[in-house]
DNA sequence: CGTTAACATCGGTGAATGTCGATGGATGCT
DNA sequence: AGCATCCATCGACATTCACCGATGTTAACG
């Protein structure tokens, strides 16, 4: 029960979920995911440091660069699940006045 | 994508989280899950407006009670996702040092 | 009609957490 | 050797969010 709510409270994040979809199509160094994200590369580090402590990622040191990975196959099983749900209850909805309201300011 | 870390942000709370399980057992008001819980009425209607808002639960006001239950029955589809992903890590991995150390003290 | 019970909402408070810049270490290239 | 790149970690800052008490409303009961 800790470790479900461990595991949403690591999927809650924006910057970590688009990390973890975008290792699904394969692995990825560091500064990929930088780029991707347009972030500095201390905050992908900490969040990989997350998902690594949870055990969803894996890494493989090659030279000075580090590649990335999914170690759970289950997690895209997981992620389905959720799009299924969403699919259900509209795009529109599940966003708590708490949570999606504050940073919309694009 | 948004409406994705809405969803696992709602569930990433231990409260909310036990709310959603109790309800897939069937209807509950909002006095059995204060009592399930032991937290202030304010507290548990907090988090039920929460869930309520992301389309999660709903209720059905009958007398001065409300009967709460879940909406959307693929959320138990997604809460066997997860636990067939925990059972792969193993209860002590899935816990970021940021996330479970700090509530420790029960 | 007064009282009790169930519920929702409203501020305030404190802790948790995401972001960032700076630092340091290790590797590869010229 | 010297330098640039890739990466992990640390400390500080600001925001978010869960918790709580208090208040007001509605409904059941005497």
């Amino acid at each position: 029960m800790d470790a479900a709510v461990a595991l949403f409270r690591s999927l809650g994040d924006p910057t970590r979920l688009v990390i973890l979809t975008r290792l699904a199509d394969g692995e990825a160094r560091v500064v990929d995911l930088t780029r991707l994200l347009e972030l500095p590369q201390s905050t992908v580090s900490s969040h990989l440091a997350c998902l690594r402590d949870c055990g969803l990622v894996g890494y493989r040191p090659q030279g000075r660069q580090s590649f990335y990975s999914l170690t759970r196959p289950e997690l895209l099983d997981l992620l389905r699940s959720a799009e299924r749900l969403l699919a259900g209850t509209g795009e529109a909805v599940a966003l708590c006045p708490a949570h999606g309201v504050s940073a919309a300011a694009s």
